[in-house]
DNA sequence: ATAATTTGACCTGA
DNA sequence: TCAGGTCAAATTAT
């Protein structure tokens, strides 16, 4: 019963692989041509799907010890999310599968993303396009750096749950681990916001996926062969400055890049195309990558199942029937 | 003046 | 009892 399970976890895999190689080719494509405003459109849409997509091939592969420790618990140098904190805090498990403290009855989404910090600086990692306001600091037990407690800046004049945890890893200090709880309810502007908006605040996984991408975007990650090519598909190249002038972002999270702020500073994300040259050699390399991937995770050994919790909970929906013509939404909550 | 951060105390679940 | 998470007063920054 087992090997049934399995092979059909690894062809899950490989099924998402081979669509995101489907999506990258169309993104190409796109690139290549005149940019209007269509064509930017959908590749807004595009890289909305490949986001996804990746994130949840990632999901996977940390959730299999077959194919190797995941990034986030292979360092083996007793960093606390790296070792106890990661049977702890699954970084796609939510908190409530957490045997440990508080809020074991809260149904909180969780996300755990492993950043670098911003423009290599030391203080923290980039910003990930929400406003917060750190309310705590504690040191954690066998950890070097404390751990601090952030919760939305909109959590009392609007009531955001939105919460997150950063600490600096112990083996990379320019590198840190955020978990993410909870999501963000926070509206920007004063008026009725756009459906897109709306959209993505009531898709958490979605919302998840996008800002976990991005971090990884400018991720260090150590990683077992198979998952460093998926991984890589998710890390190259970092959208600097420099690779994309047209934004000038300042930001590591330009793929996946705040797109709107509002005046009470609340951000929405969103995902901007950028259309410049180098921006569709990126591209290529990046379908070079995703191509390497693909064949990767084909070979790659049975892949054990993956939790029902896990598939239930944490893996948004993906529209099979999506076509690029139709609408926006291929994201959906199950 | 207001907002954000710091930090010790307190609370809660294991 | 302990460790992690949160509160809230004091402090600092804008």
């Amino acid at each position: 019963m087992a090997d049934a399970v399995e092979s059909g976890g690894r062809a899950r895999l490989v099924s998402e692989l081979g669509r995101v190689q489907d999506l990258v080719r169309q993104l190409e494509l796109q690139l290549r041509a005149p940019a209007d405003a269509a064509s930017v459109d959908l590749c807004r849409r595009l890289v909305h799907q490949i986001v996804a997509l990746t994130d949840r091939s990632i999901g996977m592969l940390h959730s299999s010890p077959d194919l190797g420790p995941s990034p986030l618990s292979a360092t083996g140098t007793g960093s606390p999310i790296s070792s106890d904190a990661a049977s702890d805090h699954h970084p796609f498990r939510p908190a409530t599968a957490s045997p440990k403290k508080r809020k074991a009855t809260a149904r909180w989404t969780s996300q755990q993303v492993r950043v670098s910090a911003a423009g290599g600086g030391a203080e923290g990692p980039a910003d990930d396009g929400h406003s917060w306001r750190k309310y705590g600091q504690k040191d954690i037990l066998g950890a070097k750096h404390p751990r601090a407690y952030y919760r939305c800046t909109h959590r009392n004049s609007q009531n955001c749950p939105a919460t997150k945890q950063v600490q600096r890893t112990d083996d990379h200090p320019a590198l840190f681990d955020v978990v993410y709880h909870g999501e963000h309810i926070c509206r920007p502007g004063g008026g009725s916001g756009s459906a897109k908006w709306a959209q993505q605040q009531h898709n958490p996984h979605a919302q998840a996926a996008l800002q976990g991408l991005s971090a990884r975007l400018t991720v260090a990650t150590t990683t077992t062969a198979d998952a460093a090519a998926i991984g890589a598909a998710a890390a190259l190249p970092p959208m600097t400055p420099e690779s994309c002038p047209v934004r000038g972002a300042s930001s590591p999270w330009s793929l996946a890049s705040p797109v709107g702020s509002d005046s009470n500073g609340c951000l929405h994300q969103g995902v901007s195309p950028c259309p410049v040259p180098g921006y569709r050699d990126w591209a290529s390399d990046l379908q070079e990558v995703v191509s390497s991937a693909f064949a990767a995770v084909s070979s790659a050994a049975p892949l054990p199942v993956l939790d029902d919790e896990f598939m239930s909970l944490e893996c948004f929906g993906f529209d099979q029937n999506f076509e690029i013509d139709t609408a926006m939404p291929s994201l959906y909550y199950p």
